[in-house]
DNA sequence: TGAATATATGAACATTTGTTCATATGTATT
DNA sequence: AATACATATGAACAAATGTTCATATATTCA
């Protein structure tokens, strides 16, 4: 891996770790995992309120973790990515150690 | 993995990936991966001052991501977790897209 | 013991970040 | 067209974060 790596690339990387890195987001992620959702429903799940999650939604879009569909006036959201799964599963391993 | 998470752990992840989500800690990490570094030597292979890099060291340390030696005046640190490698190349693998 | 070198730490400061509130936009229904 | 519902967005604010500076601690060597 080292060789190929560049400076642009790890602060790319920082940059898609800043998803992973709070509380409400990896709680998104994660809901997301099983299934898609609506933004109410979220909100709901995660106990607040509809404009927090629509903003920490659109930081996740904007990473390219997830996307959105809609059917009529719902917004469906849903991982958009392979690697957010094993990405919250091996940080889930170092921390249950 | 789903049925067995529970919030604090998803808290507990969150605060783990922190550390992968700073530009400087990530660099960090990045230069351990092939060998053990005095701070010294990472302050100037990142080019930034001693003191920025001994507070980013002690995140990663309490993290329980790096450890270290003394060798006289002077420390070495290492990685101490195989995630890290893992967390990073997920990480890279994605943004490389 | 005193000087030199390596690392750690606390305080201060500027910047970034997450949430809330108010309101805007978009869609369906009557 | 008017209303209701779902979601998005901008501004404001408080809290968290990263770096710098000054200085403390630890180790070696003369």
């Amino acid at each position: 891996m080292k060789q190929e790596i560049n400076e642009n690339v790890l602060f790319d990387a920082a940059e898609l770790f800043k998803c992973f890195a709070d509380s409400t987001r990896i709680r998104i992620l994660h809901s997301l995992i099983s299934k898609e959702r609506s933004v109410n429903e979220i909100a709901d799940l995660l106990n607040m309120n509809q404009s927090a999650i629509s903003h920490q939604l659109r930081i996740l879009k904007d990473a390219k973790l997830i996307k959105k569909r809609r059917d009529g006036k719902t917004i469906y959201y849903s991982l958009d990515d392979d690697h957010v799964y094993n990405i919250i599963a091996q940080g889930i391993e170092h921390v249950e150690e």
